[in-house]
DNA sequence: CGTTTCGGCTAATTAATATTAGCATCTATC
DNA sequence: GATAGATGCTAATATTAATTAGCCGAAACG
């Protein structure tokens, strides 16, 4: 099985080769390579150790056991923050699944927990098993830093759900700013001229991205925008109750509500119905992310779908074997699709007229 | 890092160690362990050297790069059938995680899928990867027959939700007998006497074991057994609706029914609604699963929740190191704890009376 | 009864990596 | 400006596993 015997050529990318490649000796190499305490060796050095190796296309124990002849180049491993908190993870890994099985590979899926002793187990479980490429996850939207034991041989890494700053790797996240104008110019189209929103905790990108849509939306049919219709909310539904209520105890409260998430708009059902108010008849609402109990509010909550099951499949047709050191990818954006249920309708004929009363005699 | 110096002890199992214990040379164990093509080893000698190899706890590559000392002892294998289809599997890993998390182990998970292809190459990522232990589950509680590969190498080996018909590993399943019992007896302790039952496909074990279940509350309360209130259903919710019709037909309706599963209840409700009757006051219903929309039914669901979590974290714990071939053990059942919400009451007063009526004078 | 063949294995070799010991070179110190 | 440490590395060695070549005995064959 070794194919280099006596007198061959190489075959397999060796210490050796890259010690060549990087001048300095085998040793060196292997001390590079393991991070072996104990040993001094410069940064410099480190880093053209590493980029020898991955330029060769090293591969740890290429020649050891049968890890290279027993097929096992179709292991592609599935690392995400966090597993069972929420759906989203399995979504994109069963995308990954979809989009991986025709060419019979399999996912091998670990969890990080954001934990800095967990997260590097975690992802050498992964890599030492010789999988032939990375997906890297987050449940929430956001930047990461990619540890260096990430990066370190060049296996082909797509992030799903966040970025890093520097570009280096493929990414796709959910176009939030899209999904929350979609959502308000739903509302606009039934329309709705005053339209309120209950945001995340405002930290958040996601937060952020999907008022940044609802302003857009407003924009563009030429509605001004009032701070007064902006709740801060932080996702929850006690939240979405509060804010609820502090909407409908405006001077002019809106005849839509757009709430940034299902389990705000749960609240939000709750406050409505205790102030009385019908949905959607006196009141429409949307949320946002699909839960499965959107389904099954009264009425059934019209909402936005996170596109996870497109990212893991996404991320499945962008790992690419070439590794372009220096290369800059941008980050892919897929569209969170509107699922229309029934608690949108136009506003009732009065509001519309005071409204429209409102605006058009200020 | 590596303890055998020249003259130490070995420290790490090695070929030698194997040849040595079986009687033959370290290329004979190479042979035989890499399977390699082209050399005669007779049956006898591979079965010898596998036998020394699991006694010993070989594990491939322990030299090999910086696998052996960068812990990647503490991996443990899971293999699920389906990861995406139902929330349990989900449950049973975070199980799994939470009673490894401070042994500092992590978790490698896979799907097979059944897939006569797929199964093996899945279950070969991960062992290949350096497992030190396996955790094998499947979505529904039936028997499987473990491929060779499985056992290979001595990791210590946990069946969750399934078992072997050689019982060679230790496994754990939930307690539906109990299940369907406590259930039943909840109604009875209502002061329920005529219950009927809404079964899933019969074929399938847990729908075969509530209904055991359900006799054995009704023989223990000296309730006689009535195969008119026993319908069979599939585990939907149409199944549930039309069962449930059928029930308010009898010229005896009952005054409570075991669904047996929540989307069974969910027809259920349905139907009673429909039947113009409320729940609990008209109907008690228990359900089973705890799905997540058990909680917002109105009124909420009582059922019984599937002790994944507690499954996963028995699995941690019974993967014992110490590999007895040969020994049998017994099928480990978890409770299915009953969480009481409020579509159960006593029966009414009128009804409980004919009832009662019925069963003094027949 | 000698010879061939082949199954079943081992000894010896080779390839690869890990690890130890130590050699330069630089740097700060007295 | 000698010297004691670091610092940064390499040569040599050790350990392990894969592979080749070939030995030995028994069965098959003439």
């Amino acid at each position: 099985m070794r194919k280099p015997k006596t007198q061959n050529k190489p075959a397999r990318v060796t210490m050796m080769d890259i010690a060549a490649a990087a001048g300095c000796s085998q040793a060196a190499v292997s001390f590079v390579l393991n991070d072996t305490p104990g040993t001094r060796i410069s940064q410099q050095t480190r880093d053209r150790v590493w980029e020898a190796a991955r330029a060769l296309g090293y591969m740890e124990k290429t020649y050891t056991t049968k890890a290279s002849y027993s097929g096992l180049d179709n292991v592609i491993g599935f690392a995400v923050d966090q597993l069972a908190t929420s759906p989203e993870a399995i979504v994109a890994i069963e995308g990954a699944r979809q989009a991986s099985w025709n060419a019979g590979n399999v996912l091998l899926v670990t969890q990080t927990l954001s934990d800095p002793v967990m997260e590097p187990k975690a992802i050498e479980a992964l890599t030492s098993g010789g999988i032939s490429a990375l997906i890297y996850m987050t449940i929430y939207t956001r930047q990461v830093e990619l540890p260096s034991y990430v990066c370190k041989l060049n296996i082909p890494t797509v992030l799903l759900n966040c970025y890093t700053a520097d570009h280096a790797f493929p990414a796709v996240v959910p176009s939030e700013i899209a999904g929350g104008q979609s959502s308000t110019r739903h509302l606009i189209m039934h329309g709705h001229h005053r339209i309120a929103t209950i945001t995340g905790e405002i930290w958040m990108q996601a937060a952020q991205d999907r008022l940044t849509g609802y302003r857009r939306a407003l924009a563009t049919a030429d509605i001004p925008f009032d701070p007064e219709l902006v709740i801060e909310g932080d996702w929850s539904a006690g939240a979405g109750y509060a804010s609820t209520m502090k909407l409908l105890a405006l001077k002019e409260p809106p005849t839509a509500i757009f709430c940034q998430n299902d389990r705000t708009a749960i609240g939000c059902y709750e406050a409505l119905k205790d102030a009385g108010l019908r949905i959607p008849q006196d009141m429409s609402v949307v949320g946002y992310d699909d839960e499965e109990i959107s389904r099954h509010l009264v009425p059934p909550l019209t909402t936005s779908v996170l596109p996870h099951l497109a990212m893991g499949q996404w991320a499945i047709e962008h790992l690419n074997p070439e590794s372009t050191p220096g290369k800059r990818y941008p980050i892919a954006k897929l569209e969170c699709s509107l699922v229309k249920r029934h608690s949108v309708a136009a506003p009732r004929a009065e509001a519309r007229q005071i409204l429209d009363g409102a605006y058009t005699s200020p």
